[in-house]
DNA sequence: TTTCATACTTGTAACGATTACAAAATTGTA
DNA sequence: TACAATTTTGTAATCGTTACAAGTATGAAA
C-alpha cells in the first residue's frame, strides 16, 4: 500500500484530497487516462470535483515529475504514472495503448547531427497480440 | 521544376488551384507547419480561401499519402511534404523541428511482446547543433 | 457549345479540449 | 482562534478543428 500522501510530500506537492486521489486513480488504474476521464471517474466519489482541478493537478504533478504526461496520437493529453523508461504501442484493431518495457536508452543523450538528444518518444502502431490470436 | 498538378492526379486527387497551391507551399518550404501557418501564408494571394478548404485539402492529401501528417507535442497536427522516412527532433530552445534522415526501418514489422509493428514514430528532444553552437 | 450532375469551396456555427480568472473554501501556522 | 496563503470551484473564454448548407466551378454528355 502506496502512501501517496507521502509520495506528493517527497515530490514538494501539499497533497490535497483531491490530488491525493488524482494519484490514487493514476496508479490503480495504471492505464493512460485523459483528464476528462479522471473527471469522470472520480465525479462519484467527489461530486464537487472540478474539471479545472483535475487539469492543474495533472499539469502539477507532470512538472514535478510524479506522473508523466503523453501527447499521443489524438491530439489529446494523456496521463500516466509509470515513470520508468517505456514506449507506447497502439492497437490499430482495439485501440488499446499498451506500455512496451523495450527501452531505447542508446538514444539517450546520444548526439545526432550535431543535436543533443535529451528526451526521446517513440510510438509505435500496429496490431495486438490480443486482436491477432482473436483474427484466427 | 515539379508539375503539382500531374502528381495530384497521380494520387487519385483531382487538381484544383486551391489544392496546387497548398501542395506548393508544402514543398517549397518544406516546414512542419500546421493548417493555419498555411492558410494564413496563402491569405495574401487567394483572399477568397477559407480555412476549411485547408484542413479538408491537408485531411485529403494525407489519406492519399501525399503529404504525412505529424502529431507532435504540441496538441496541434502538423503536416510535412517529406515522405521518406526519417524521424523528428524538436529544440527546446529555438522550437524549431528538424527531419532527422536516421531511420529506425529495424522497428518495421518487427513482433514486439506479441504485438505486431505497422508504424513507428519517433520524436526526440533536446539542443540543436545551432543553439549549442551560439552557447559558447 | 450548352447543359447538367458532380465535386469543390466557402462561411458560419458548433464542438471538444483546455485555460483564464475571480470568488469561495480550505489549510497550516502563529 | 485568527489570518494569510494556498487550493478549489464554476463560469466564461480561447483555440484548433469539424459539420453543414449554400454557392461556385468543373468536366463529360448531348
Amino acid at each position: 500500500m502506496i502512501d501517496f500522501k507521502e509520495l506528493l510530500k517527497e515530490h514538494g506537492i501539499p497533497p490535497s484530497l483531491q490530488r491525493i486521489k488524482i494519484l490514487e486513480y493514476l496508479h490503480d488504474f495504471n492505464t493512460h487516462p485523459t483528464a476528462d476521464v479522471i473527471y469522470q471517474a472520480l465525479m462519484n466519489e467527489m461530486p464537487t470535483l472540478s474539471k479545472t482541478t483535475v487539469y492543474n493537478t495533472l499539469k502539477a504533478f507532470a512538472e514535478k515529475g510524479v506522473i508523466v504526461e503523453l501527447s499521443l496520437f489524438e491530439n489529446e493529453v494523456r496521463y500516466e504514472y509509470n515513470t520508468t523508461p517505456h514506449i507506447h504501442f497502439k492497437c490499430i484493431k482495439c485501440n488499446i495503448i499498451y506500455d512496451i518495457s523495450e527501452s531505447f536508452e542508446c538514444l539517450k543523450n546520444k548526439e545526432i547531427e550535431g543535436h543533443k538528444v535529451l528526451e526521446h518518444h517513440i510510438y509505435l502502431k500496429g496490431i495486438c497480440k490480443n486482436c491477432r490470436d482473436s483474427e484466427e
